[in-house]
Order: structure tokens, then C-alpha cells, then sequence
DNA sequence: TATATTTATCGTAATATTGCAATATACAAA
DNA sequence: TTTGTATATTGCAATATTACGATAAATATA
């Protein structure tokens, strides 16, 4: 097989593995650690800061943008990332959310 | 190629992603929904919970294990799972530094 | 000891991910 | 129009993940 079953778990289950699954390789979580770096969303400079090749960083960009952790508006002939506070937000929550039952609990 | 450049990140971006990872499968997600579900760490009918064979939840707790985020302990011929709280923290401390730091910025 | 129960491991097929060269696209400036 | 710059897409090879049947290991009970 080597597909995951998602059609068996709930809506909530498969979005949040999505979105843990976008944070799940090191240069993924190496963009988002650069744009919180960056002042203010800067432009461009993405494919410099990280050692693979620009197919490459364009491919994870975009993996991060599908599940709207980055936005990413056009500036001329480049782009200009940045991160997407809202979706952030499900993180805490779910967490959050944990941490409350968790402290309800004996174990 | 296929494999990642872990060696090419921090330890930091390595350690996070594999966290990440752990939860990238709706069936561990599942997994730790049913840990927080039962009222305490209950024992061995966590296969009858989903719908997936043994052999194939058996690897999904393993993963989870590996990471930290569960601890088993024998009971009999029965392991009793139970959420690990001092790996979830790991993951709120991320959350929480993100949130500050945005905080401070403009977009 | 024999049997049943529970969980882990092995082997393997199907599928997904990762990385990059080559190429395409889009647009600004000369 | 041509050239240069920035980003995206395609195609493909290498590797990883997912799933499960078969089987093993461990232990409780008859």
C-alpha cells in the first residue's frame, strides 16, 4: 500500500496531520525560523539563506503555502513571503486544548 | 535522491521536524485523540479504536514512542499507553516563542 | 505443558517524498 | 526586442513511508 488511509479518520484528524505534516522536514521549519528572523517579509532572499537548490526551495515554499502557513505577495519580479498568523493560530489551539484535558488528568 | 539534508540544519530544525512528523499521520493523531479521550492511560484497545490492523498501529505507536510523545509500561501481557506531557511542552515552547515574536512585528 | 491473548518484528508491495537539472514563465531594464 | 533576474513547473532517480500477512515473543491461564 504505502497510502495513507485518510478516508477513515475525521476531517479534524487529516487537517491537523496536513499542517503538522507541512512542518515535518527541517528546511521547512528553517523557512518559517528565517521569515520570523527577517524584520519584515522580505523578499526573495530564501533560496540564499538555505544550502539546496532554488527547484527545491520552491517546491517546499509551496508545500507551506498549500496548507496557508505562508502567504506570498508578488513585489515586481520577486516574491515576498510571509508568515500567516492565522493559520499559526490552530496550532495553539490545538495544543492548548491538550494541555487543558491533560491537566484534568493522573498520568 | 530522496533523503533529507538533515545534516545541513540545526539540531533545533531536526529535533522539531521529527516531532512534526510524529503527528504528520492522521492515525497518530487519532492515536493521541484516543489517549486524551479515556479517562486514564488505558490499556491494549487501542486497535479495536481504529481501523487499521495490529502490525500497522504497533509501527504508529512505535513512532510515536520514539519521539517521545507516548510512554508504554508492561501490565501483564498488556502495554498501557499513555500521553507524555514533557514532549508536549516541547511543542508548545515553539508555539509560544512564534507568538511572541510576532507579536512584535508589523504583517 | 498446552492454549489463548497481546504486542512486536520481518518481509514486501504500493505509494509518497525529496532533490535537482532542465526548462518554462513573468517581468523589468537596457 | 533582447537581456537579465526571480520564481515555478516538469521529469525523474533515490529514498522513505504506509499497510498488512505471516510469524515470533512474552506471558497468563487452564
Amino acid at each position: 500500500m504505502g497510502a495513507s488511509k485518510s478516508e477513515f479518520f475525521t476531517d479534524e484528524q487529516n487537517e491537523l496531520s496536513s499542517l503538522f505534516k507541512a512542518l515535518s522536514h527541517p528546511a521547512r521549519v528553517a523557512i518559517i525560523d528565517y521569515l520570523l528572523k527577517v524584520d519584515t517579509c522580505i523578499c526573495g532572499d530564501i533560496v540564499n539563506e538555505l544550502p539546496l537548490a532554488q527547484p527545491t526551495i520552491s517546491q517546499h515554499l509551496k508545500e507551506l503555502k498549500n496548507v496557508g502557513l505562508i502567504k506570498g505577495s508578488i513585489d515586481g519580479t520577486s516574491i515576498c513571503y510571509c508568515i500567516n498568523p492565522e493559520t499559526l493560530k490552530k496550532f495553539e489551539n490545538y495544543f492548548f486544548s491538550i494541555s487543558k484535558i491533560l491537566k484534568s488528568k493522573c498520568c
